[in-house]
DNA sequence: CGATACGTTGACGGAAATCAACCCCGGTGG
DNA sequence: CCACCGGGGTTGATTTCCGTCAACGTATCG
């Protein structure tokens, strides 16, 4: 089972030993793929197992009574969008797949033994879980208190920072599979207004997004149009290409 | 040094043995008194001790480069607000006192210790900071896709909730102590609109809110004002009074 | 008793939602 | 082979919720 981007994702923070990294290697898991838009866990689940993003997309979201949709978090190869099962029964929200994505579920007990016996990699963990909260409430700034056009970029400027810290960059480019309704639920905003907001970075030239891929033509007028700061994903020694 | 608060959370959750009460009544603290609107700690900071609320209310908040202050969470006593500066760093978000605030300051290797030498404890901690990040995802869905009506009204909700949790309620009366300024950057809504929400709130006597005191005169009126679901709190068997 | 902070109210403006077309393109089935 | 279909993207017209500005009331406090 490939849990190599699991291990790039935890080397993303500080270093593992041979060890540490053989424990995370041989980790029994079942791979499953998801189709695009279709459920992974839901919300009122009590999972025994947790999901490790392998390849594809995945994100969390709940939909509230208007029939509106609020989408928490996306996720990349390395993730593990649940893991927060391991300690919180039941579900709050609902876990899916974007595009198609081949998905790692390791069961509970197993992913309890690798925490008991390896402090550092529960650390690690933990602090994963942390970040994941930092992330969240960069969200909620950007949702609460920064225009369309900020939100829109400090999105783009978020993820290609984090496809880049498990290598899944060329240069400026990364793939981005979303549609323009997905990004809209994850900024709080309409497609329609998503839409002409994407434009306006087209036009100023800050982007080019076509074919579910992003490239990034002026970082540092995105970074500053997105007013991003990467410190709260606490990467180490992280450098634009 | 007063832990009985975080005592009371942490029993909030799950029950604790006598040794484990020990082990948490007995950490060395220093407490600080902290003014209305005083820094706790600033964005940037390396702390190396946590801040933990025994009497009063801190928040965490971050200013955007247009001026706007968007806070992210209250605390309430029993809440370790920076808990994770044990794990991460360097701040990106600043924690301030609401009002006059007495904080206990846990030395860092104080923390790591209770943690080393008391799994159980380790992983309510853990816990503690899932919850945490459940909170921050239900603000977001608040911000990103509720009405100002429903946002004021959830925010109540949990607050009340949360407050009843550690047994600072006296039936359906807790303090509230926050300006509504406060209330409008929590929400990411300007303050005239806080107010005229609040005022729609009594008029239709759902809450009575004054001096500093919040009464909830119709539960489920305000629960359904809120679309308030209090399972992302993970309380063991909390009823309304 | 003035200063200051907080709450309240009204008038006005604007960012983004909503509504409603329309286009483009890749599938798919007759 | 092409008509049909549906999902996604794009565009314009209109509406609305909420922000901004500005004034005023009220309470607390030195």
């Amino acid at each position: 089972v490939d849990t190599s981007a699991l291990l790039r994702k935890l080397e993303s923070i500080a270093t593992l030993t041979a060890e540490e990294r053989r424990a995370v290697a041989s980790l029994p898991a079942t791979i499953k793929i998801f189709a695009a838009n279709e459920d992974i866990v839901r919300e009122g689940d009590r999972p025994s197992v947790v999901a490790l993003v392998v390849e594809g997309f995945a994100c969390r979201y709940v939909v509230v009574p208007s029939g509106k949709r609020q989408i928490m978090s996306f996720h990349i190869p390395g993730d593990i969008p649940d893991l927060h099962s391991l300690f919180i029964d039941v579900m709050d929200h609902s876990l899916a797949a974007l595009v198609p994505t081949k998905m790692a579920l390791i069961p509970h007990n197993v992913m309890c033994g690798l925490i008991d016996d390896n402090p550092r990699i529960a650390h690690r963990l933990w602090r994963d879980t942390l970040i994941d909260a930092a992330i969240f409430r960069q969200w909620m700034v950007g949702i609460g208190r920064r225009s369309a056009f900020a939100r829109v970029a400090h999105t783009f400027c978020e993820f290609v920072t984090r496809m880049r810290a498990v290598g899944l960059t060329e240069g400026n480019t990364c793939e981005l599979p979303f549609t323009q309704a997905m990004i809209a639920d994850a900024l709080g905003l309409s497609t329609v207004h998503v839409n002409r907001t994407i434009q306006e970075l087209r036009i100023k030239n800050l982007i080019r997004l076509t074919g579910g891929s992003l490239t990034v033509c002026d970082w540092d007028g995105l970074q500053q149009a997105g007013e991003f700061d990467p410190t709260y994903l606490q990467l180490k020694d992280m450098q634009v290409a």
